[in-house]
This record gives structure tokens, sequence and C-alpha cells, in this order.
DNA sequence: GATTTCACGTA
DNA sequence: CGTACGTGAAATCC
């Protein structure tokens, strides 16, 4: 049954006949097509097509949300971009994507993807565009007009030949709505510690706020960027030969240390490396930390430090990269991604994630409103102490600072034992923190045991999840190693391989269970935030930084806290574990002192 | 033209 | 012989 709706009234008043009343929780799926004219939505008892104008659609979804707040459900955060481009923001979600990474690891997803994993088919079996839709599975008209009868989707459809068709809309809705069934139950067979239904909520919620941080930007002063990367870098080149000219200006101020030993690419490590040499400096490479010590040896040395980071700000930080992704209202925009290939840590383009803290001072507030900066503070110990359930570093995590427990416990100073805890979690083995490591043993076991048991499954290639639930995607380094024929296995490069996978996978499950709190946090932030002016513009793995009329700031910056209990205590419910947030409203990002 | 290597910024 | 990511330049592969 498939409801025809042409006003907000008219939705409101379908989905009460399909059973959804107002404010009772629900899940209804939701499909938007071309330019917002088109919308399909999906209830358990009925379909409803809506098409109208763009404003139109927007208004009735708008409605929607405020009369019933249901649990959205989509395939993708797509529709979640064209609402909020309306400046309609939604609350509750079901992001397809987003669980299906949960459930089946990795980043990669598509509408095929997702249908063939919850209906356990072969993705090398689905039809692909420009193939005729004749084949053997294409018998009849199946119970779906999107699904052909061998169970695939069939390709027009997953190409969006649904998008100009409401009616078709509510049936592509419809999909959506069988797979978030489908996930649902193979959510509730997970078998970990955490809560895998609660990070498919908040791994969408995620998804939302990916794309309102590609929309809303980053705040920056333009002014204050061109004079900063003017300092660093020199002024904004008129010409490309002007550029050529002052690229050749920034080398010679390091050639002039080498006269008469020839003429070197600077850009090339190799000839860098060869000009080295001349200089009577052999080094193995000539990364930053290791020409660091060489300093003293040759002027040329601290004059090439000095070159290469005028050149990453000139090349990757320059006029170019402020001219391309900061807009002329003075935001930063790049693109989001919920979550990475390894640990499920969310990732940004455009320098979002990577910007020199020299540029800081141009991350700055509008005119009459704040950041409200807030960090977590030592997250990944923390979280140690929650998904390995160690009493005694639960019984840590009550002080502000934990290195000071755990330096009394292992009776050292407290930089060691810093050391050996980081490097308990990393696989670090090498250097000072091994002697502290026989300390953190007898210590910390149960921790200690959580690790060595990541470790153990991660060099056997065996499946391993987030305390939350997330599938921890192994590589198999060794066996990849295996096809190079160039390349001599010898038992040396084997066991490197197997201890970097154990190391990779130790990382993953505090790393993950840390990034799965974030988002928690986040997007609890983010529903409490919804209705006000304020929003958060940058979420970088610990960092929280919320743009805020000034006269909110304070009540933000509560919110900020309150949710950082509420997230964790969901999270990781009577683990007794104690998290901490740094909270600063501050007019500039490099005014919050770490 | 696409991929790899080196380097370096962030957490 | 601590992990992850994105970016740019040059070398390298095809």
């Amino acid at each position: 049954m498939v409801a025809v709706v042409d006003g907000a009234d008219a939705l409101v008043r379908a989905l009460r006949d399909f059973g959804v009343e107002r404010h009772t929780p629900v899940a209804i799926a939701l499909a938007i097509g071309t330019g917002g004219t088109v919308a399909g939505l999906a209830t358990e008892r009925g379909l409803v097509a809506a098409g109208g104008s763009t404003d139109d659609v927007v208004a009735w979804v708008a409605a929607t949300e405020r009369e019933v707040h249901p649990r959205w459900v989509w395939w993708s955060r797509e529709p979640a971009s064209v609402l909020a481009r309306h400046d309609v923001r939604l609350g509750a979600c079901w992001d397809l994507g987003a669980v299906h990474r949960v459930i089946h690891g990795g980043w990669r997803v598509d509408e095929v993807r997702i249908w063939c994993a919850v209906q356990g088919l072969d993705r090398r079996d689905a039809p692909v565009s420009g193939q005729l839709d004749l084949g053997a599975g294409d018998a009849g008209d199946g119970p779906h007009p999107a699904v052909r009868a061998d169970g695939h989707l069939r390709a027009e459809w997953v190409e969006g030949s649904w998008r100009d068709d409401a009616d078709a809309a509510a049936r592509w809705a419809q999909l959506a709505l069988q797979v978030h069934r489908r996930q649902l139950h193979r959510l509730g067979e997970l078998d970990v510690a955490g809560d895998p239904m609660a990070l498919a909520r908040s791994e969408s919620a995620a998804e939302i706020l990916c794309a309102e941080l590609e929309l809303d930007g980053l705040p920056v002063d333009v002014t204050v960027a061109d004079g900063l990367i003017t300092s660093l870098a020199g002024p904004r080149a008129g010409s490309e030969a002007n550029a050529v000219e002052q690229r050749a200006a920034r080398d010679a101020e390091v050639l002039r240390h080498v006269p008469g030993l020839g003429t070197f690419d600077l850009r090339n490590p190799a000839d860098v490396k060869a000009m080295l040499r001349r200089a009577g400096i052999d080094v193995p490479d000539t990364r930053a930390w290791r020409l660091e010590a060489m300093r003293e040896a040759h002027p040329v040395v601290d004059a090439l430090l000095q070159w290469r980071k005028a050149e990453r700000i000139a090349t990757t930080f320059g006029h170019g990269w402020l001219d391309q992704h900061v807009g002329v209202d003075g935001r930063l925009r790049g693109a989001w991604s919920s979550t990475d290939g390894a640990a499920g840590r969310m990732t940004a383009q455009a320098g979002l994630h990577n910007l020199p803290a020299e540029l800081r001072p141009a991350v700055r507030a509008d005119p009459g409103w704040v950041f409200v900066q807030a960090d977590l503070g030592q997250i990944e110990p923390r979280v140690l102490a929650a998904v390995s359930g160690d009493r005694g570093l639960v019984q840590a995590t009550t002080a502000d600072d934990l290195y000071r427990p755990v330096a009394d416990r292992l009776r050292v100073e407290r930089p060691i034992a810093k050391v050996a805890v980081l490097a308990a979690m990393y696989g670090q083995t090498s250097g000072t923190a091994g002697q502290a490591l026989q300390g953190m043993e007898r210590a910390y076991p149960v921790a200690m045991q959580y690790l060595r048991d990541a470790d153990r499954a991660g060099r056997e290639a065996r499946e391993l999840r987030t305390f939350g639930g997330r599938l921890i995607p192994m590589y198999d380094t060794v066996a990849e190693r295996d096809h190079d024929p160039d390349e001599a296995i010898d038992d040396r490069s084997v066991s490197a391989a197997l201890a970097a996978r154990g190391r990779y996978a130790r990382n993953a499950t505090v790393q993950g269970a840390a990034a799965e709190l974030f988002k928690a946090w986040a997007a609890t932030v983010r529903a409490r935030l919804v209705g006000t002016g304020a929003r958060i513009v940058l979420c970088l793995h610990d960092e929280l930084i919320v743009h805020a009329p000034e006269a909110e700031a304070d009540r933000v910056a509560a919110t900020v806290t309150t949710c950082l209990d509420e997230a964790s205590g969901r999270w990781f419910r009577g683990s007794g574990v104690r998290f901490v947030t740094d909270v600063q409203v501050v007019q500039s990002w490099a005014d919050a002192k770490g």
C-alpha cells in the first residue's frame, strides 16, 4: 500500500493510518530523490510517496520529525545532507552504511555491499551498470521491483532510477527498512561486552554529524591566515614565474651553505642525502628527528630543517590551500568520514586533521561568538580500564591524573609510568619501556591480559571486535608478501610482519573503543545542541570544538561536560571508570591550552 | 597515468 | 621493533 501525499498534514495523517502515532518509538525509512523534490517513506505497515518543491518536501519531513520524532533509516547520509542544507537537523537515525561498517569492518560501503551482506549474497554476482539486466536471475517479477529473482539489487535502482519518482523512492525506502531489520538481528547475535545497538545508533549519528561538519565548516579568519602563511612561507606569488623565483630564493638559503659541492634538489630525499654526505654527514635517511641531532654538525642542517618547515607550509598549507578550501564566508571545509579503515576514528580532508599548530591562531570564532573547546583527558588508558575491567586500573581512573596513582603503584616516577602504560597499549618493547612493563604486568594483570589477547588474535588473524562490537579488519600482510616473488620469505620478515599485526590489533582495540566513546559523546552533544545556534565545527579524535554565540558559552560548556557523563555511562555501563574533559571557552583555537 | 616512497603534520 | 590518518613531490611502475 502506497499513500501519495502532497502536504505535511497529509503526511502525518498517512503515517497515523499506518499506526505511527505522536512520539511512538518507530523506525521510518527515508529516501530523498533528485534535488529534494521527491521523498519516499517506509513504515512497517505501509509506504508514503511525497512529491513537490524541495522546500515543501523538506518541510514535510521536518513536520514528521516534530510530530513523530522517529528513528530515520537511510542507506547513506545523503538525506541528512539535503535536509541540513535546508537547516533541518534531525535527531535519531539508523545509517545502514555506518552499521554495515560496524558489523563487517572497513570503511568502503555502498548499497550493493550492504544488501549482499544482509542477504548472504556474493557481491561478485551482483549486476553491474551497463549490463543488460536479462540474466538468469531476472526471470519474471519478484516480490520487489528493485530486486531480481536471484535476490540481487537491480543495477538501475542502485544507480538511482528511483530518484525522480516518489513511488519508487518509497519502494527504495522499503528495502532500507528491510535491511534495518536484518542488521538489528545481526547485531543482536554479536557476542561482545559492550552494546552493539548503542554503537549502531551513535555511529549513525556520527554520519549526520559528518554531513553537518561538511556543510558548516570550521571558522577561519582569512586575514589572519593570510598573514601567518605570508610570514611562514612568503607572500602570495603573483604569477607562475614569481612562484618559481620564490622557490629558488628559498632553496638558495640552504644551498649557500654547501658552495661548490654541486647542485641538489631539496625536494628529492636522495639528493638531500647526497648533499649531506658531501658535507660530511652520513645518515640512513633525512627525516627531521634524525637531522635534529645533527644541527651542530654543519650549518646546512639547520638551514635544511627550516627550509622543510617553510616548504611544508608553502606546498600543503599555503595560499593555494587557503584559496581552495576556505570559502569566502571564512569557513574551512573538507570531506568528513565517520570511520577510518582500522579502528573507527573519524577522518577529514582539506587539512582539517593535520593543521600545523602555527596556523591555529587563524581558526577564530566569529565576532560575538566563541569556541567551546573540550578534550578528553588520558582517554586511551581510561578506555583500557573500562574494556578490560582491570580493577586496579579502574581505581586509578578516579584520579584527575591517572598516571599519578599508576606511578605510585609501580614505584617509579610519573614519566616512567606514562611511558609504561603507553608502551603496553602500543606494543612497544624497546627502550626504557621494557623494564616498566614488568611492573605493569604485576600491577595490572587483567588489563595486560586483555592487550595480550588482542595481540595474539592479530598475529593469528582471528576475528576481533572492539568493546562496542565493531569488526577490526585484519590485513594479512604475511600472505601479501607471499605474492611478491622478488622478496625472500625469511623467518625474520615473517616474524616482523606477525609482530606488526599484533601491535595493530592491540592498538586498534583500545583506539577503536576510544573512538566509539568519542563519537557517542559528540553525537550526544550534537543532539543536545539541535535547536540552538551552537554547532560542532571540529572533531579531532579526542577533541571537540563547538562554535557558539557568546551568550550561550557557559551553557554549552556545561552541556559538553554533562554529555560526556551521559555517553560514557551508556557506553561503559557500570564499569566505574571515570572519564574527564577539560573545557575551555576561547576566541581562537590557539588560545586553548593543552 | 596510476602507484609507491619519502617526508611530515595531527591525534 | 608504537598506531592511525591526509597531503604533496618525486620516483617508479605500467
